[in-house]
DNA sequence: ACCTATACTGATACTGCATCTCAATACGGA
DNA sequence: TCCGTATTGAGATGCAGTATCAGTATAGGT
């Protein structure tokens, strides 16, 4: 995903692009696995030392409400913030070697929820599956 | 679950029963839904005001290590512990309206899971769902 | 019942993540 | 360019969780 489709996407969510926002976006779009909150200041800092630790954490709070950026589990139970090329709510494998991550097809899921909510006469509103394991690469 | 049964656990699980340890996991019993730490700090300083800050968490990291204990995310983001009449590793529905919890049938999560592996090629290690909605009850 | 090794505990300081406040600033539409 | 308003930075604050370490209580053997 390159930054302009990261601002586009920003935009049409009605948030304005600054360069504090660029910065938090060109982290995570570097980054291509999910950063912790410490690993993302500290490189927010490296690149733009003006930036400050509130704008971060903020930035972080709007790229996650428009879907942009999900937080993950990591596996230690850390939580770690995603870019996510696919738009929209979707799930993630998190290689626990590599630390890369993957996209679940919402043909894997969405039959495992009905599944549920038949089963449960359980209404789901949101999930999220911390998926750890190693990816076909690292076995 | 009864005081007992959680006691067995802990014994079972090579752990000493003190005072201390009953107060973390009565509380969670009377709970019947995941706590966070903050209440978990509160009802144990109102149970037994001579119980350690750091009693609570070392007691609530042995009880998640035995697996009576599990950690799960709320609706917020943060995080929550919970007693589990299970035993093992299993997963769990948690309403965002009475806030209780029902154990999800490992017969509903495994199939999911190896078709996962068999998609991606994937090992799982170890996984996590957290599915928010409402209960049969609460609809 | 007593003894002993050692697992456990409490107070406190500390780390790290995240949020709040508020005056100052910068964005972007007209 | 101008203006309304979303955004920002600094620093204080809150909350979850951990580290330290001397003192205490438990389980299990005798």
């Amino acid at each position: 995903m390159s930054s302009a489709a990261v601002r586009d996407r920003m935009l049409a969510a009605g948030q304005r692009i600054t360069r504090q926002r660029d910065v938090v976006a060109g982290v995570l779009e570097r980054a291509r696995r999910p950063l912790g909150a410490g690993e993302i200041c500290d490189a927010v800092t490296t690149s733009d030392p003006d930036v400050g630790r509130a704008t971060v954490f903020r930035t972080l709070h709007s790229l996650v409400a428009a879907e942009i950026v999900q937080r993950v589990t990591l596996a230690g139970g850390q939580s770690g913030y995603l870019l996510c090329a696919a738009d929209g709510h979707h799930h993630h494998l998190v290689c626990t070697s590599c630390g890369r991550t993957t996209d679940l097809p919402e043909a894997v899921v969405a039959p495992f929820l009905s599944r549920v909510e038949e089963t449960h006469g359980f209404t789901v509103d949101h999930s999220s599956f911390d998926v750890h394991g190693r990816c076909a690469d690292c076995r």
